[in-house]
DNA sequence: ACGGTAGTATTACCTCGGTCGTCGTAACCC
DNA sequence: GGGTTACGACGACCGAGGTAATACTACCGT
């Protein structure tokens, strides 16, 4: 196992990873598109982040004709876990807990949600 | 309100707010010793931090003597709720019931941790 | 055949986190 | 009082994320 480094992704990385989980393969004029929607950026800047993100093992292309088609090589899973765990090990001490209790007494959380999260516990419980 | 752009701090400059946040006020020493605990950084990398976290607003000083004596500008809560809620923006589309889905699949859970979670949902589900 | 276009390559820059080495100076200790 | 030490001030440097202008090039339509 060579790899094995936390991703941590910017936030520009990760609307680009985002856009090609969702895609799958695509070119970077298809990226450009989607982030465009949100943002006003360069289309060589997003060129010049893929060729970076490419370099780092985040995304690989094949050649068709002149274009550059793109796609992830990491899943979304890995990352959304990696950080995750970075946030709870970050501030709290590795515990969910801890972090559902933070949310919970600070954010806004709806009724319809809690019923939500109770679910999945309820779930979980029962499945282990 | 003139300040309220997103607290995002490194792992270093989280390390040094955590050691501020529990000491209350301190030297630059002190820090030292307590990261020291974990890392080896020479005594002016912490120092040259502070320097510049107090530039951005993080923590502040007063002078006593010959030294300085250092406090956390913003409280763990602000800091805490802002990473968190950036996490979740950024991955679970602002759904805390996304995270804790994908958190109790993709970690290990004990059976103490979920009903400890299970009971914080009652509560809040109570209280509201 | 030729100019526009689409698409990549190159280069540059700025900011920030992080990490120190060095320097000047005040304090402190025989 | 002179050497050692403690401490802050600066300046440097590296890597990464982000942003983009410019240059090069192959292709395509008329």
């Amino acid at each position: 196992m060579p790899k094995q480094k936390t991703h941590r992704l910017g936030d520009l990385q990760l609307k680009i990873m985002q856009v090609l989980w969702q895609r799958g393969e695509c070119g970077v004029s298809d990226v450009f598109a989607d982030i465009s929607k949100e943002r006003d950026l360069a289309y060589t800047t997003i060129a010049t982040m893929l060729r970076k993100m490419e370099a780092r093992g985040l995304v690989a292309h094949r050649v068709d004709g002149r274009t550059f088609i793109y796609r992830a090589a990491i899943d979304s899973q890995t990352v959304t876990s990696s950080s995750s765990e970075h946030l709870i090990d970050r501030f709290f001490e590795g515990s969910l807990a801890d972090l559902v209790s933070h949310l919970l007494d600070t954010r806004e959380v709806s009724r319809a949600e809690l019923a939500k999260i109770e679910k999945l516990i309820a779930e979980r419980k029962k499945s282990k």
